[in-house]
DNA sequence: TATTATAATTAAACCGATTAAATGAATGAT
DNA sequence: ATCATTCATTTAATCGGTTTAATTATAATA
């Protein structure tokens, strides 16, 4: 290759240098068959010319990308660009690329990309689950393919699996509990969700916190919706315009949870004063909402960083069929001002 | 290859099709030349073994990989989140994935992302420039190896290369414009930036407006410091504590402007009656906030787009050195409740 | 039936690296 | 001087696809 215009390979390489194309690989990755005065030269050699060794070659022979594909179902969802972003760090840490994969809570996108993934592209596959019958399905072909994969976020029941998720349900206890405690008996759940797996264990702890207290769960004051901060503020409004009103509200998420606090000061009512409202997942704006939100955190940083030390473990083990690895972590309830007493 | 726990190469596929490889890849991809019947045939086959061609094979010979590296400086910054999210979304319509870097405002790695992007792991690169020498030392390289590359959001001046910004210029202008229409002379302004180049030309639009109103710009009234939402927090408090106190901020971000609006309330002062307040980006949450904030709106959306097709364009037209794409997208100010006129 | 044109399939080269095995040169022992 | 070692480098196979050119099978024509 003279053309200027183009890259380098180890053959430009070998040529400039005056040694074959299997000492300038040794060479370059530190071979101590080499003696120290010819890696000197190639360095140099490979140095002049630019040289970045191809990807794809080098893949193909190692069979191995360096490479973790990452799929979430939102990247505007603070959660998950957390998360994210928690994943490409700790993975830039091990030496590890990420490839983005974005379902938009979409099943066709969910499945296609756990479908394409077994093409070696990537070493292995961090998933948030969105369609959980499809994560199950397309899971059984990752490993009969042998790649490795570990589910985050989120437990599905029933599939046996490398996971690294939170209490959802405690956290929804958590919740519950700490309203009820607060004297709340009347509370609205902003249920909103991409699909009805998801919000599920939260509910149940929700729950479960009510009957543990002696009440009754109001099922009339469950209302689903989307899960943009839009959709809390309509749902907020058709809750609290009830004749019947909720002394507090608690959204499955932070968003809805901050569209919430919107409507209810158009509907000139104060929080906490008049409603209680405590949101999920502790996102960054949480604590800067008027007033700040008492919430559940989500931990997505340690959830991140321990789902890449998992995945990449496995990766790197040899070991193929050691016993899976099953990380549950329990959610803090982060008390800020958006709850008060009811006297 | 008859380990179960494995995946099926085109051999597999041709061996219990009872076709050749050739043939095989011909089928699969739709080739004219090959019989309809044995194209049904092959295709079961692959079916059966849930075939995917290996992705690194296939790049190699091909000379592409269908991918796109984005480079960002922060994910947890919703501007970037959302170009993130619709680089990813039109990306995937075209039939690209793409491989998501994140520098972290970090020179380094910014570098490093650059450099190693040489190695025909993407087909291309779309770039969100932090440390412009940086950028433009790289992009020499680039270019001289051959791999096309759109410069996203921020232009950088004397660079010659493709790209897609904002008239960040004109967008201080227009905040401070609008300020100063308002009747506010003393303007703090909240500059959070990971590096001076970045916000000189929100700035400069900013004295312009001065000049053009024949005001004078007070220097001292520009407090830099880092770009996340507490640093806000903290300027704004320290620009408020003045003896000679502005009557509004202006913050080179929405997320330094959510920062100060709980500065502003926790001093006592009232947005916007006692302080106006002006942000920078139009995020989601900027429409949320106690008041609602006036911003300048980014585009990101279109901007992501936009960025998309012209590398996508540059990368699959051969016509190599066809002329530089070159969008300056006019940024637009979103009046909301956050400023009041001065009395 | 022989010949030619055309359709269908395959052999073989290639992409650019890595690595096991082979070769060659230098050193040391006898 | 000869042979065994050790050290340094290279040859050649390989990874799993795609694609061009060659080959074989089939149909059309004389």
């Amino acid at each position: 290759m003279n053309d200027l215009k183009s890259k380098a390979t180890i053959y430009d390489v070998a040529k400039l240098a005056g040694f074959s194309a299997a000492t300038v690989s040794l060479a370059l990755s530190g071979s101590p068959k080499i003696k120290e005065s010819t890696k000197e030269k190639i360095r140099n050699a490979a140095g002049k010319l630019k040289y970045q060794p191809n990807f794809l070659a080098r893949g193909l022979v190692k069979q191995e990308t360096k490479t973790i594909c990452l799929i979430i179902p939102d990247n505007l969802n603070p959660v998950f660009a957390e998360i994210t972003q928690g994943v490409e760090h700790f993975a830039y840490g091990r030496g590890y690329s990420i490839i983005l994969c974005i379902t938009n809570e979409d099943a066709q996108r969910e499945k296609f990309y756990l479908e394409i993934m077994r093409n070696n592209r990537a070493d292995g596959l961090l998933v948030f689950p969105t369609f959980f019958p499809v994560v199950q399905e397309e899971a059984l072909r990752l490993r009969a393919s042998n790649v490795p994969f570990v589910i985050v976020g989120r437990r599905i029941e029933g599939m046996d699996s490398d996971y690294v998720a939170i209490n959802l349900e405690s956290g929804g206890y958590k919740a519950a509990d700490f309203l009820i405690k607060l004297g709340h008996k009347k509370i609205g759940i902003i249920y909103g969700v991409a699909n009805p797996d998801l919000g599920k264990s939260r509910l149940e702890g929700f729950k479960r916190a009510f009957l543990e207290n002696g009440l009754h769960f109001r099922t009339d004051f469950v209302k689903g919706c989307g899960y943009r901060i839009h959709d809390g503020y309509k749902v907020a409004k058709e809750l609290l315009s009830n004749k019947d009103r909720p002394t507090a509200l608690f959204a499955i998420n932070d968003l809805l949870a901050i569209g919430a606090l919107k409507a209810v000061k158009e509907l000139g009512l104060k929080v906490p004063d008049d409603i209680s409202i405590v949101g999920f997942d502790d996102i960054e704006f949480a604590s800067y909402s008027d007033p700040p939100l008492t919430t559940v955190s989500l931990k997505e940083k340690e959830m991140g960083k321990t789902a890449v030390e998992m995945l990449i473990d496995r990766i790197e083990n040899t070991s193929a069929d050691s016993k899976r690895g099953a990380i549950l972590i329990e959610p803090e309830l982060i008390v800020r001002d958006s709850c008060a007493e009811i006297i």
